[in-house]
DNA sequence: CTGCCCTCCTGAGTGC
DNA sequence: TGCACTCAGGAGGGCA
């Protein structure tokens, strides 16, 4: 589910309440999500105090006072959530025999000002992931990673480069998180939209021959970079699973122009488009075949 | 190397 | 109401 607004949303509604939190203690209620849980997680937890809470592309990364970082990834259904339930009790929720079932990992958290609470981690699908690593260049996640799309380093200069000669719809070359980090289906299909970009179009085509991006290719850097910041100024978007750590929902669901609208009116100014629906390497991708047509 | 396709898993939605 | 079936926001790995 989560795409970079989503996962920004989640760590901007844990970093008040978590960083500066001390860990004191992490249930496991199983060895896996969809890879085994680091070797020692929950010894390398206990004890620790988070110092920092960040975001690298689709990635959470907990900073520990140890030196080392947790890096959880929310593959499309994972949550992290503080329990509803006063300091020092437990979840309400713990109650016997009312345990839910894919709540994978709790954490019993103190924090100096905001006292004691329970951190959830829990995932329905278990397609997310955590990783614990000493340095960045240890984690096979974060390596090869494209630069964040809201950096100084993304730009349709640098998109050119690796477009240049590309075979590759623009569609999936967006999905490729070598290429930019942190969009997913959601936010590649309305990017695109806004600039006007057929998503089957191949990537290459949006370079010149002497290896410069287009004009299309400005537009779809400048609209990657709106849609992204829009998108976590409403707290990201909500289709079925996706939750802050405050249980509430994102927003932007209620602005897309072309995801999940077949069948919709385009909401381009003057355009009598329909919104379409294909599927492009086994992905739905949604578009307006009258204001999508450039290369 | 590149570009596909499959897969992991559960739950929500749909149609009969 | 029940049941079978399809589909879903990710991304690693395997294949041609």
């Amino acid at each position: 589910m989560p795409e970079l607004p989503e996962v920004e949303t989640v760590r901007r509604g844990l970093e008040p309440w978590l960083a500066g939190a001390r860990i004191d203690k992490v249930t496991l209620n199983r060895a896996d999500l969809r890879f085994p849980f680091p070797e020692g997680l929950k010894d390398a937890l206990e004890g620790q105090t988070v110092t920092h809470v960040g975001r690298r592309a689709k990635y959470l990364l907990l900073s520990l006072s140890g030196g080392k970082t947790l890096l959880s990834h929310l593959g499309m259904t994972g949550s992290w959530r503080f329990a509803e339930h006063g300091i020092d009790k437990p979840p309400r929720y713990y109650e016997p025999g009312t345990e839910p079932k894919h709540d994978h990992m709790v954490w019993e958290i103190a924090h100096p000002r905001h006292g004691k609470s329970h951190l959830i981690y829990a995932d329905p699908r278990r397609f997310g992931f955590i990783d614990l690593f000493e340095r960045p260049e240890d984690s096979p996640f974060l390596r090869g990673l494209g630069p964040e799309p809201l950096g100084n380093d993304f730009s349709a200069a640098e998109m050119a480069e690796k477009f240049a000669g590309k075979k590759t719809p623009i569609k999936s070359a967006l999905l490729d998180q070598r290429v930019v980090a942190g969009l997913g289906n959601i936010y590649v299909a309305e990017a695109l939209h806004r600039a006007h970009i057929l998503p089957t179009i191949l990537a290459g085509k949006l370079v010149t021959a002497r290896g410069k991006p287009k004009q299309a290719l400005d537009e779809l850097a400048i609209a990657v970079r709106e849609v992204l910041i829009e998108a976590i100024e409403v707290g990201g978007s909500t289709l079925r699973d996706f939750r802050n750590a405050e249980g509430g929902s994102g927003y932007f669901q209620h602005r897309f122009a072309v995801y999940d609208r077949e069948g919709q009116a385009c909401p381009t100014p003057l355009c009598t488009g329909i919104i379409a629906r294909i599927v492009q390497s086994g992905r739905s991708t949604f578009y307006c075949p009258v204001c999508q047509k450039r290369p």
